[in-house]
DNA sequence: GCAATGCTTTGATGGAGATCGAACCATGAA
DNA sequence: TTCATGGTTCGATCTCCATCAAAGCATTGC
């Protein structure tokens, strides 16, 4: 009767609403400090450096001590992909929010999932690459296609640089949005890299939301759509 | 602070281990009754009955009544995604998080899921079976192929006994440990019931575990891979 | 040295929910 | 109808854990 991994540890740790906010704050990528996590749990800080401790210890965070700070983060990508899966279902089901924030739309749309893009355009852009051989399925993996280094070199990623790490190039992360997969792994997040880089795009302070400008958009579907 | 779906709330109800083992019994696709789940569960019926109940108003669980039994099953390919997704974050914390038990490295070897084999064993099987156009992936699902009927008579299981019913004779099922699709369905219940009739393995008591005797896996290597 | 800031630990409290026995309801069989 | 079986509901108990105030460390700055 007790199977495998013990997922209800790991579960149960997410399952604290204090804490489930915590770790949606640090979805961003970003690292936090205790206090602001505090703040993001709409807990005391006490009550916030225990929930902490449990989350270290259960293997979900990571934390580095920078003089008087301690800074907290994401364990891995896994740790971003659990939450993203998650959110899918908790999306699908959940008890239909009286009436949207003003910040969720534009989340629905492009958002930073860790480090990577997610939301409607990065779910188009992963079509994109499977119906043109930029990337192929490969049973559960995915990985280059025929047709991408030469795409990906065109538009100034080079794959190859990718290469020596233990992290898999391409990894599908399921998008609670669409309910669709969307691209993560080195490669996602080289391409947020790029967005970010050519200023195609910005970071909302203090959230996941990412906004396109208009010539952006632009560049960025003559890039990748 | 509160951003995006009520991650919380579902978290919470994986979160505790009665419910956390009943979804882990379901991760096969199959389903079960309130009886055996509360087996599965290692609760009384009752306490299954209440699980169970939150388990659907969560929207992870469906529910079918045929006469007097309720079988309940996975809600959809989302959730079990999800549950996956939290295994592979559970699998990726155990090795330092704890020592794993003795019978830990046994059930990543062979293991029953649910009426049929799994594990490395059940896996490399699975693999062989595609190689060999034993079995043919079609899309979702799996059919024997063309040198299917050939090589399970040969080894005296009878595909065509198989046939009336509704249970589909050949299903995938993910396997936790290895990260791979191992054989469920008729035909995957078959082929346990092969290997312990022979004798070649037998069960743990109390245990999911399947041990092979020497002569029984040189058997079990001879007839399926 | 002393004070101030960032964070953790301790201890006490309260509340949510997991659990089971027993009663209850529904379906199928005799 | 009556009995048996599969499930759910009820009620009472109990354990776990989230919470915060206050005290305790540790690091920085003066």
């Amino acid at each position: 009767m007790k199977d495998g991994p013990d997922i209800a540890r790991i579960a149960s740790l997410v399952g604290d609403p204090a804490r489930a906010n915590m770790l949606t704050a640090l979805m961003t990528g970003a690292a936090l400090t205790a206090s602001e996590l505090a703040l993001e749990g709409g807990v005391t800080l006490p009550t916030a450096s225990s929930h902490l401790a449990k989350l270290i210890d259960g293997g979900l965070l990571t934390v580095a001590a920078q003089g008087r700070h301690r800074y907290y983060a994401l364990a891995g990508p896994q740790v971003a992909a659990m939450l993203e899966a998650i959110m899918g279902v908790a999306a699908g089901v959940g008890p239909k929010r009286t009436r949207l924030g003003p910040r969720e739309p534009a989340m629905r749309e492009a958002r930073v999932c860790y480090d990577h893009l997610a939301g409607e355009h990065a779910v188009k852009m992963m079509d994109t690459f499977l119906a043109r051989d930029i990337l192929v399925r490969d049973g559960r993996e995915i990985r280059i296609g025929p047709n991408g280094h030469s795409h990906f070199t065109a538009v100034g990623i080079d794959v190859e640089k990718l290469k020596p790490s233990r992290r898999p190039v391409c990894r599908d992360c399921l998008d609670w949005s669409v309910r669709r997969s969307h691209l993560a792994g080195q490669l996602g997040a080289a391409i947020l890299d790029k967005i970010l880089a050519e200023k195609w795009a910005r970071r909302e302070k203090d959230s996941r939301v990412v906004t396109f400008s208009p010539k952006g958009r632009r560049a960025f579907e003559k890039a990748f759509l």
